[in-house]
DNA sequence: TACATTAATGACCAATCAGTCAGTATCTTT
DNA sequence: AAAGATACTGACTGATTGGTCATTAATGTA
């Protein structure tokens, strides 16, 4: 008579992972000081008490979402660049838009809106991130231009400069992505998918170097 | 014997503005549920009561801090730009840059922010801040581009992605400004005064239809 | 089957906080 | 100066929630 299926599982090894999960989306979607951790154990499939048995505060648990869901992807994304060959152009457009859309569709897309509203209270945070996230990936994308630059494809830019005019966009793109982009139907913005391929056309073509008689070489048939 | 000085004092008409930039402050610092009325009230330089007696919620509260401090920038900006006359080129490159560091200095700078993190739990935030800010910033800009583009001066580029292109990066400087930009001292991120300037006339670069003779026109004496 | 180990539970506690309201101080009017 | 009106206060309350721990049940072992 009772259907009730295998309750009180004991699975010492998933536990952490799917209560990580749960307070990532919960984290995004609600803030942190919003969230009762007695939801995030629900959503994960556990009672309260089984979420102090593997992290002994919420704020820890905040810090092993951050630490855990991010690093994989920036260290993924590095690798592929620099194995890439090919002029820095088309690096920049081809696997750049590539490696950013798989960021914008994982889950890991929330951890920026999470470092933007929880960076403040937890300051022990900004130290980690910029160490893992944000200083690997300006290096990453200004190796790239510097090269262009050296190899006389590329404008003598502020390199800088033009590493954060182009991520920044796509940054803003993913916190879009999870604040006002689930409350307004399209949003008056268009397609994620196409944006950042124009946006990094755009701004390559304010980095490039072309000669006039390659000007417009993409429109004229 | 007594320094109690004039404590208790009535000023009907003080109250709202500087419970709302109070407000204004703690929340874009410590995020809205962190944050208690009382401090608020405090810092606002009066009692708990006294702010129930102005705004009905805390909820009320946030919509009036969102609905006060944004519009008027937005308005002051848009009547600056429809009265310029000028290359389209110049306008962008002064008048926007200039536009939006007054935005970034004032305190409005934090509503972004506000927005990001708060926008999901209160939906009907975002209506009104679709309307009164992303709409006509986004129009704003917009036409002075499709001008641009009718005059011969840009390319026919993606009215909207540019406009996406141009000004995503400067709200995701203010968004820095009270997130990582308070923990991290320089934060590897150059000067915002110089950025945007930067980022500008980079983005400006990839719209406008220079002919070859006219290239380097700027580096070149 | 009996026993040991430990993953998992949920009732419970102490602390926090949004919102209230009876009372107080200040201003205005006469 | 007295009375009326009202801006302001802060102690209080009911509800919420982070964190604890004694108890329970699943698993391994002999």
């Amino acid at each position: 008579m009772h259907v009730t299926a295998n309750l009180r599982q004991r699975r010492k090894e998933a536990r952490p992972g799917e209560l990580v999960d749960a307070a990532l989306e919960l984290f995004v979607e609600k803030g942190f000081a919003a969230t009762r951790t007695e939801e995030v154990a629900l959503r994960a499939g556990v009672s309260k008490g089984t979420l102090y048995l593997y992290y002994p505060s919420k704020e820890e648990l905040l810090k092993a979402v951050i630490r855990d869901r991010l690093s994989s992807e920036i260290k993924a994304g590095a690798l592929e660049v620099e194995q890439y060959a090919g002029s820095n152009g088309d690096l920049m457009r081809g696997l750049l838009s590539q490696w950013w859309m798989r960021v914008f569709d994982s889950p890991a897309s929330g951890v920026f809106k999470l470092i933007i509203t929880e960076v403040r209270n937890f300051p022990d945070i900004a130290e980690f991130y910029v160490r893992e996230v944000i200083e690997p990936g300006q290096q990453l994308v200004g190796a790239v231009i510097e090269r262009g630059i050296r190899s006389g494809e590329f404008r003598k830019v502020n390199v800088e400069a033009a590493v954060q005019s182009l991520l920044l966009p796509m940054v803003m793109l993913c916190l879009h992505k999870h604040s006002l982009g689930v409350c307004v139907p399209v949003a008056s913005l268009v397609n994620p998918r196409d944006f950042i391929r124009q946006h990094i056309d755009l701004v390559m073509r304010g980095i490039e170097n072309k000669p006039a008689s390659k000007l417009n070489k993409r429109e004229s048939p």
